[in-house]
DNA sequence: ATATTCCTAGAACGACCGTACAAGAAATGA
DNA sequence: TCATTTCTTGTACGGTCGTTCTAGGAATAT
């Protein structure tokens, strides 16, 4: 009842760099020889702590997701009001320092929205731990009707914002049209 | 000097297939030996029409842009102010008969922010096609400043609300934002 | 030391991939 | 008819894919 025990530091750095690898190369070039070349191992050690190739998606995606939806949320969870919730995503997501991870996220957007099946978990919670991160930061005192469709209307402005950046590269453009968005909520609060 | 004809309209008639095939099965799953099964003709054939993989692909989006822009860009045409563009557009792309369309619309464009040199005519155009039709539609009278800021708008939120819809299906709460922007649009008119 | 378990690597398997080649059938003008 | 070009097919090649098997070193408890 012994043997050499479990590293799971080791697991957790490959899947690290396993993310890097994704963010910088593309989630539909994500095979065993690639990435195991990349991390200097062998496509068995990776098999070894992933299983198969979807489950080491599986492992990326939430892991992306932590790097992502984490920075973003902590914006916004201690502010007081939705508006500065929302500039506060705004300010974080449109980073161009943050530009490859937000494609890699809409790469995989799009695969899961063609293959759900298989990105279940991404799909239930690509929108709806938004959701409850936007109607939370409109308070209790918010009817919950209003809360729910501004916050759905939020999510939508800035990811197809985002989307209009990472295309067309034209920051000033859409920074424009955000800073329209952001004070339209800031000067006429929803639900009042 | 003879020889026979090309018959373009054979292209064309496999193209219009092979789209139809893409929206069904999904964009990562285009491979010429499942395609040309589902076409019920060799590999070769596809081979001979359209030379290589990647120029097949290039046909399957342009015809794909075809389907979705110039019908959603009809509606929008012929409407006297962007409110109501706007909502013919969103009338027509949340029409849950095209949302398999619209799937690998999305699947498409995720792939081609990872890939932009693969897809560069695709990324140059699926925001600029839009703005153009938009900005038009706010006449000749609106500032520059402000249709280019309100057309921008308008894409993003369609694009996200349509991607609320497609992740989560709650077309309730989608439809019920989507009618908060557009009233905002109908009410108070930007550049006013 | 030994048994046990984990970690890593290399080789090999069958399957699928994009593509090229050879050859026959079909359709035209001369 | 005949030469010419297009259309279509079957076959085959090299390459990559995910996965499995085998086996040897590394780290632990007894």
């Amino acid at each position: 009842m012994a043997g050499r025990p479990v590293n799971h530091q080791r697991r957790a750095d490959l899947l690290d760099a396993a993310v890097d690898y994704a963010v910088e190369h593309g989630f539909a070039e994500l095979s065993w020889r690639p990435v195991a070349g990349a991390l200097g191992v062998s496509t068995t050690t990776l098999v070894h702590h992933f299983g198969t190739k979807e489950q080491m998606l599986e492992a990326i995606l939430g892991r992306l997701r932590e790097r992502t939806f984490a920075a973003t949320s902590d914006a916004a969870g201690d502010r007081p009001g939705l508006a500065a919730a929302a500039r506060a995503v705004w300010t974080r997501t449109s980073d161009p320092r943050q530009s490859a991870e937000f494609r890699l996220f809409f790469a995989v957007y799009g695969r899961a929205l063609q293959a759900p099946r298989q990105f279940t978990e991404f799909l239930e919670r690509v929108v709806a731990d938004w959701m409850r991160s936007l109607v939370e930061a409109q308070g209790p005192d918010t009817d919950p009707a209003t809360a729910t469709r501004t916050a759905t209307l939020v999510i939508a402005t800035i990811r197809g914002l985002l989307l209009d950046q990472l295309t067309t590269g034209d920051r000033d453009r859409v920074q424009d049209a955000a800073e329209t968005f952001l004070a339209t909520l800031e000067h006429n609060p929803p639900g009042t």
